[in-house]
DNA sequence: AATTCGTACAACCGCTCACGA
DNA sequence: CTCGTGAGCGGTTGTACGAAT
């Protein structure tokens, strides 16, 4: 079935190295004993399938080597003509409305480039795959966020919004949207909606191991390659899947709320490093506390470097929580200890008591939110251990001291001589809305618009950390 | 001029799902 | 129900090319 071939394979087949346009010696995997080539494709194979899908249509892609003698595997040629050939393809650089679309379509869908290339007349997966990974380096490296504000803000809301209203959205899409900066932390947001269960009409029960996740990202696990094991993927809707199923389609949810219900608390405790299965010192781990182990490339260069040893699988999409390496000099003289007290009441915040709905997905959000959340954490410890030197920390104490940092500490972490002064100046530096001219996505903007929509969300995460619940914020 | 680095793009690979026998 | 096959998707790698050193 495969056109994979053997390691020999591998290498190229450069344009010259034969004499027939359609075959190459030498090289090429085989398929009933056709040898078949691989590597680029020259215009008369590009010819000889435009010719072949003229005769036949799409599809039967196999058939393609064995009809019209092209020593091409069925993938390939699929391949070949959807990203190349097809009519009505659109070439060249993306539009400053395409990127914009890309934007907002990654926020709301993560990588599902598929999807979001059907949004996108003319353009193939590929290329927006290839656009956003391109663009996830870049902004990294110009120390810009994934998204801007807007896109992040809104995301929020629309994700809360189905929440409130009951839509399934467990369709994988959202899964990676939350996955998307490489942390699945904006499930946090919405353990402050399961915290609520009983306030809210309708908010459906997250996984613990949502937060969990998060808690063992912001530990400096992301390493860890941690997956839910239950959380399978769902089936892919091949045919009539509506645009934007994610948000109201009726889209599968194949985890049970009920596989994760037990062990919460041991998960969390296990996440925060109070008895962590990687990581058995529970002593402060400041540089990781943010997912930068020393000397690691996953968030200096906004990739993940397959040469790097036992960081296991990791996503190549960055948090948005983007930070210089010489930052880490910074964020290393953070202290997360306090993280655990903020845990510790978090943990203490009563369990969901709505009903439990195991259709419903762990609802996402955008990777930007991701940043936030991380950020907001990052405050709220800080807030907190400032605050009080006291390990226990009651959730009230906890939110009254996130409100007291949010509404009145803000400008101190703005300090940029404070360990986390970079962090926040950096979070709205990086939050920059769109421009009104749309002149770019990167343009910076004031800080005070994008600072109420963080406030707000800060306001969210950390008075769902610490169990309680105002509506009325949303 | 040679080398290094970053970027953009094309293609491959592994996996999963749908579907029919 | 199982198995084989076709097809699609997402991640990763390879290559070309231009800019910087």
């Amino acid at each position: 079935m495969s056109c994979s071939s053997n390691g020999s394979d591998d290498m190229m087949l450069s344009n010259d190295q034969t004499d027939s346009p359609l075959m190459d010696e030498g090289g090429g995997g085989t398929a009933r004993g056709v040898i078949l080539k691989k590597g680029p494709w020259t215009s008369a194979e590009d010819a000889i399938l435009i010719d072949y899908v003229k005769k036949h249509g799409e599809g039967n892609w196999n058939a393609v080597q064995k009809n019209s003698g092209l020593f091409r595997c069925g993938k390939s040629c699929r391949l070949r003509w959807a990203n190349h050939l097809r009519p009505n393809l659109k070439k060249g650089a993306f539009t400053q409305e395409e990127e914009q679309m890309i934007v907002e379509l990654h926020a709301k869908m993560g990588n599902k480039w598929a999807r979001m290339a059907a949004h996108l007349p003319g353009r193939t997966d590929n290329e927006i795959k290839n656009y956003w990974n391109t663009r996830i380096k870049r902004r990294q490296r110009a120390g810009l966020p994934l998204y801007p504000p807007e896109v992040s803000f809104q995301a929020l809301q629309e994700s809360q919004c189905q929440n409130i209203n009951g839509i399934n959205s467990g369709d994988k899409g959202h899964h990676d949207l939350l996955q998307a900066n490489g942390y699945e932390i904006p499930d946090v947001v919405f353990d402050s909606l399961k915290a609520n269960q009983g306030v809210l009409p309708y908010v459906p029960d997250i996984p613990d191991i949502t937060a969990s996740t998060m808690l063992m990202k912001g530990l400096g696990s992301q390493y860890c390659s941690f997956v839910p094991p239950v959380m399978h993927r769902p089936k892919r809707l091949r045919e009539s899947v509506p645009l934007f199923s994610a948000y109201g389609g009726s889209v599968k949810n194949e985890f049970s709320f009920d596989q994760f219900h037990n062990d919460t608390s041991d998960k969390i405790a296990r996440s925060f490093g109070l008895s962590f299965p990687l990581d058995p010192d529970t002593t402060p781990k400041a540089p990781e506390s943010f997912g930068m182990l020393q000397g690691s490339h996953t968030l200096s260069n906004g990739n993940f470097s397959a040469s790097k040893p036992n960081l296991g699988a990791v996503k190549l999409e960055l948090p948005s929580l983007q930070y210089t390496e010489t930052d880490l000099g910074s964020w290393g003289t953070s202290s997360p200890q306090p993280l655990l007290e903020t845990v510790d009441a978090f943990i203490q915040s009563p369990p969901p008591t709505g009903t439990l709905d195991s259709g419903c997905p762990s609802p996402r959000n955008s990777g930007l939110l991701d940043a936030l959340i991380h950020e907001s954490n990052t405050l709220k410890n800080h807030s907190s251990d400032k605050s009080s030197n006291s390990s226990s920390v009651t959730p009230d104490v906890a939110d009254s001291c996130t409100r007291n940092f949010c509404e009145t500490e803000w400008e101190d972490y703005s300090d940029p001589l404070s360990p986390l002064g970079h962090s926040a100046t950096s979070l709205f530096n990086e939050c920059t809305p769109l421009s009104a001219s749309g002149s770019s996505l990167d343009e910076q903007a004031p800080v005070e618009t994008f600072g109420k929509h963080l406030h707000l969300i800060l306001i969210i995460t950390l008075k769902g950390h610490s169990g309680t619940f105002e509506s009325s914020f949303l």
